[in-house]
RNA sequence: CGGGAGGUGGCGCAGCUUGGUAGCGCGCUUGCUUCGGGAGCAAGAGGCCGCGAGUUCGAAUCUCGUCCUCCCGACCA
């Protein structure tokens, strides 16, 4: 039935926030620790996360780039070349002090990222252009001393990969920034049917030591933003402060262009508030850890649980992540379950549906209900795969487009932003103005979309020249 | 970091004002009957009342401290 309810989760329109948080714990993706800001990651939620990065080290192999591991803890000392770098990242970190029994001279930093740790490993290994370029990437936890957490959207520690890459050339570190991005965006896309914005950060978002910034902006059904993968070109900086160098064809040293980019389990927060609805998570099924649950109906009855057993088995082998639930919860305490945990296709197989030939299909996304026949099911459930990552990522980008509202004054600027969602404004590239925008709705410059075409003369803050599209949004 | 709310079996809560043997619902275990939208009956198991001090003959209850969670702001992925 399309309009059961689950009562158990509190209902987005009645509170949003506790909505959220209802469905990381009813759905099993994670629980609370014992320190602030610290959650533990259960295997539901972990599966989801190993699936990201299934894609992803498909992605960053298949471009080069090699997987490796670095120290968890920074010398304080060595944090300190990059000035940038520091100045943005020690109001979070978290440091050890004591080794033994013994008080450290040098402090180790738990790493809130890694450049400092990867730029000095690259000034041992680089010393040719013919060592070059140098394609990393890192799957770890970093530490950032969080003030507010939220399971998630923002954590003390979280789970990323952190790619870190040196090149010869500025042309070709720029490059890799953007094509790092586009793999992003393809993730988003192909996998967790999450459309983004793409875009530059404006000086005051961009990272602490990086030349330039983008992102990949999503949109929560709030109207609230939520950056959800940054990539960064570093220029020389990192380099000129470590002292990376190598000789150029030329035969002169030179500093190697750098550049880094990461995406972390916050993506699991775009997953659930993009897609979820009032009966809990709803996955799309690429990225689902279980793509389809069969529930036998009435499985004492003689022949049923073979009968599921042989549907479970012809879906296993055509390549599904399946699961059989034959435990002897009712039907009904089962369909809630698997909803909560937004298993994108449940398969229903009782008496009835034996003597008939066929078995009973439901959709997680839309609540839909089809009975197909039985020697039809692997070729239909092959079929609505496809048919729900459409459905569900066209439905995100439809909203996210209803979303982006052109303004041209302070009061549209004003309704776009009580409407919720991106407000797309002329803006003179002043951070001035980014401050005012900022303390009179609490909104922040997300990003300058790649699609820069003018609207306007001049930026409605100020009233000077405007040189940028910009995107104002509340975010998380 | 400021303002508000909260922490009592696995989960949700009552009890606290007025100190005196720790309760309820769900879940869990066993058995039987059930199963197409969170089943029924019966018998059981399970609690450092977040943690630490203090007041008291006696503290879940009063006092102080501290930790954690949620919400709203400021700060940040």
């Amino acid at each position: 039935m399309a309009d059961f309810k689950n009562d158990s989760i509190t209902r987005q329109e009645d509170d949003f926030a506790q909505w959220y948080t209802d469905v990381c714990r009813k759905a099993e993706l994670m629980d609370y620790s014992s320190v602030k800001g610290f959650i533990i990651y259960r295997p539901y939620g972990y599966a989801i996360w190993e699936q990201i990065q299934e894609y992803l080290n498909k992605r960053f192999k298949a471009t080069g780039h090699e997987n490796v591991y670095m120290p968890m803890v920074i010398p304080e000392s060595l944090f300190q070349k990059e000035k940038d770098h520091i100045s943005g990242f020690a109001p979070e970190t978290l440091i050890a002090t004591i080794g033994g029994q013994n008080e450290l001279d040098d402090r180790l930093i738990i790493r809130p990222t890694s450049e400092v740790l990867f730029t000095e490993h690259y000034a041992k290994v680089i010393s040719s252009y013919r060592d070059l370029p140098k394609l990393y990437n890192q799957w770890c936890s970093v530490i950032r001393w969080e003030k507010t957490t939220r399971p998630f959207l923002r954590g003390s520690e979280f789970l990323w990969q952190e790619g870190h890459t040196m090149h010869e050339t500025e042309e070709e570190a720029r490059t890799e920034t953007l094509k790092m991005l586009e793999i992003y965006d393809d993730l988003g896309r192909d996998l967790l049917a999450v459309p983004f914005v793409k875009g530059r950060k404006t000086d005051k978002e961009k990272f602490a030591g990086a030349e330039e910034t983008y992102s990949i902006e999503a949109l929560m059904p709030d109207g609230k933003g939520l950056q959800s993968g940054t990539t960064h070109y570093f220029g020389t900086g990192f380099a000129k402060a470590f002292g990376v160098q190598f000789q150029g064809r030329d035969g002169k040293l030179t500093n190697p262009h750098q550049t880094s980019w990461g995406v972390s389990t916050r993506l699991l927060g775009a997953i659930i508030m993009v897609h979820g609805d009032d009966n809990g998570l709803v996955l799309p099924p690429y990225v689902a850890p279980i793509q389809v649950v069969v529930i036998p109906i009435a499985q004492q009855k003689p022949g049923v649980i073979p009968a599921a057993r042989e549907v479970y088995k012809d879906l296993a082998d055509a390549g599904l992540r399946v699961k059989i639930d034959e435990s002897d919860k009712t039907a009904g305490w089962k369909f809630s379950e698997y909803e909560m945990k937004g298993i994108p296709l449940r398969v229903e197989l009782g008496p009835r549906d034996i003597e008939n030939g066929v078995v009973t299909i439901a959709k997680r996304h839309n609540g839909e209900k089809i009975s197909v026949k039985r020697e039809e099911l692997v070729e239909t459930i092959n079929r609505l795969i496809p048919e729900i990552h459409k459905e569900m990522y066209e439905k995100a980008l439809k909203y996210l487009l209803e979303h982006v509202t052109e303004v041209h004054s302070v009061e549209e600027l004003n309704a776009a932003l009580e409407k919720g969602g991106y407000a797309k404004m002329m803006w003179c590239g002043e951070q001035a103005c980014e401050d005012k925008v900022k303390e009179m709705f609490q909104a922040t410059a997300r990003c300058m979309p790649f699609n820069q075409i003018a609207f306007d003369e001049t930026c409605p803050i100020c009233g000077k020249k405007a040189k940028k599209v910009v995107l104002f949004a509340k975010a998380y």
